[in-house]
DNA sequence: TTGAAAGCGCTAACAG
DNA sequence: CTGTTAGCGCTTTCAA
């Protein structure tokens, strides 16, 4: 800095002023600031101006993976918004238990960040008070933290849309898939099947757990034994809510291995509107990754910003109905098999 | 520091150099400042450290999207394997145009990482004179760029092994698609439709351009026209190699809806073995995102440690094919139809 | 093996 | 509007 200011022929502190943005710098002397600096390819060290204003002008996320959809939209949102503001993004990835402990024990963000957004981990008590005295504001997303700001969908309202869409196609006998394995999004998967529930109950369907079957999506025998279990019950299902898009399209495939069509013999719906729904013409509901980003970035920057800002601040993403090619009204004859028993 | 000196009853100079691990620090006196250090939740602050070594503790990378297989399992396997280094990882992700002329510009990585990883763009040869002036090593991914550390798969083999393999089946009619809009594999896309022309050579069968037809993987009416104008040729192909499984997938999808049969009427095989080509038994080739992530990492931190280290260096990751159920032998009437005009 | 002192590059008062 | 001065929290000589 020393080095622009010399060559422009101004202090150190005219040229901090210029590069800052401040007004109080006539504008012979910034043009003349910045051009020096351009020339001698300048760029101020972050690391330095953070020692003396308390702020890094990072903000880090904790996630369990990127590798994933959701993960990923998210991210790509979060990143240009953060860039725009001139902050960088600084990335913990947790995949496994030995990390997370690590990450929790040393807190490596402490004092190398300005907030910490945490993705869909189910932390312990005992997590959530470590992150409570990391000395920044702390964001929740994809998940409800009572009290600390959070940033999540309407999971329930979403099941409700899904399962009340089956209903008005004249199912009764509605299954319910949630998954196992997809790192941390029990919250999710807990709320989606109190929708699915809700729905049901106001329809005045009796819940009947054997219509709840966990599948994991990569876990290809499982997904047959779970179907099969489905189809093999005295009265099977005609549809299947799934909890996420990705098992949605994995249910879709195997009951099309074992000849049953779908939607004709039984109609499949997703959650998430993920990219491969639209490939695959499934219905869903669709949620916003990348709203959620970019909100949850919103949020902290606010947060960071303004220390008198609410922290017990919740903001709720709205969900729709996305109905495609996988969902249609109930057959005849299914509906035959189903009634004497349901009347 | 200076709090966890006092506690410790040492001078700060001890304190940093206990927590830094040197050895040059008694065992006794060792002891008490962790101690003290763990009471007081004290982090050393990267700032100030890096203020005065030089060095941030930061690796960055420049990546088109996170949101896609490749980059999440990259990113996955990258983030940890930094962490267990004890550096952080940044992230600028670079969606569009404006936001890439921004970073050029203004290079914000500039004194604020220690190294850059570079993934999978197609940069001009301003961009990566830009870069070349950094000031510190600048890794590509995905890519080879010459004179420069770079570290990709090694497509060509890939290519031979999916077309061989068809030609192995008896195809003699074998399409490529590559695929546009997949930000940044324009190398991959020629690299491999290099290796597809190779076999073919090899097979003693010409190049049809005919039979090269670039697809979107989220255009649907594309697909349909794309696949038709393969079936509507005179010769019409027995079997296509697609440049990614995400498209591979897509093109299965669109010739069932056809009615076409696959394999039995059509072998299609992809690249990659993203997580969708096990779910739908895509027969592909192999590569793994999270090896690249992992040795790009480990050769940032080489040249960052090393400065005496090749900069030059190139590593190439093997690939390895994976039939599945979605090519197989010629059929019989395809066979026929091709022969007159083949001999 | 430890401590004292200097200084990394910047920003924030304050004075002009 | 601009310059001077002090000091952020750490590491690194150098001396003890």
């Amino acid at each position: 800095m020393t080095d622009v200011a010399e060559r422009a022929g101004v202090s150190p502190s005219t040229v901090s002023r210029t590069l800052r943005g401040l007004p109080t710098v006539s504008p012979e002397v910034r043009a003349r600031v910045e051009q020096a600096a351009r020339e001698l390819n300048f760029a101020v060290s972050r690391q330095a101006a953070s020692l003396v204003t308390g702020r890094t002008g990072v903000v880090a996320v904790l996630v369990p993976t990127l590798n994933s959809w959701f993960m990923g939209s998210a991210l790509s949102s979060l990143g240009p918004m953060l860039r725009a503001a001139g902050r960088e993004l600084n990335v913990y990835v947790i995949p496994d238990l030995a990390e997370r402990t690590a990450f929790f024990e040393r807190l490596p963000a402490r004092r190398n960040a300005d907030a910490l957004l945490v993705f869909g981990f189910d932390l312990t008590d005992e997590e959530t008070a470590r992150l409570d005295d990391l000395g920044m504001p702390v964001i929740y997303v994809s998940q409800h933290a009572e009290g600390r700001p959070s940033v999540y969908v309407d999971d329930v309202a979403g099941a409700l849309m899904a399962t009340r869409h089956l209903l008005n196609l004249g199912h009764r006998r509605i299954a319910f898939a949630p998954t196992v394995g997809a790192s941390g999004f029990s919250f999710s998967s807990r709320e989606r099947l109190l929708g699915y529930q809700q729905a049901l109950t106001e329809a005045g369907i009796p819940l009947d757990d054997e219509l709840v079957v966990t599948m994991a999506i990569d876990d290809k025998r499982g997904l047959v034994s779970g179907v099969g279990r489905l189809l093999g019950l005295r009265e099977p299902p005609t549809a299947l809510f799934a909890e996420q898009d990705e098992l949605a399209v994995a249910v879709v495939h195997t009951l099309r291995r074992a000849r049953i069509e779908v939607p004709e013999r039984m109609s499949v719906i997703g959650f998430d509107d993920h990219q491969v729904a639209e490939w695959f013409d499934l219905s869903t509901v669709a949620q916003s990754p990348s709203d959620m980003g970019r909100v949850a970035g919103e949020l902290a920057l606010r947060l960071i910003d303004d220390s008198e800002a609410d922290h017990t601040r919740h903001v709720v993403l709205p969900v729709q109905l996305i109905p495609r090619a996988t969902t249609a009204p109930v057959a005849a004859p299914s509906r035959q098999l189903a009634d004497p028993a349901a009347s």
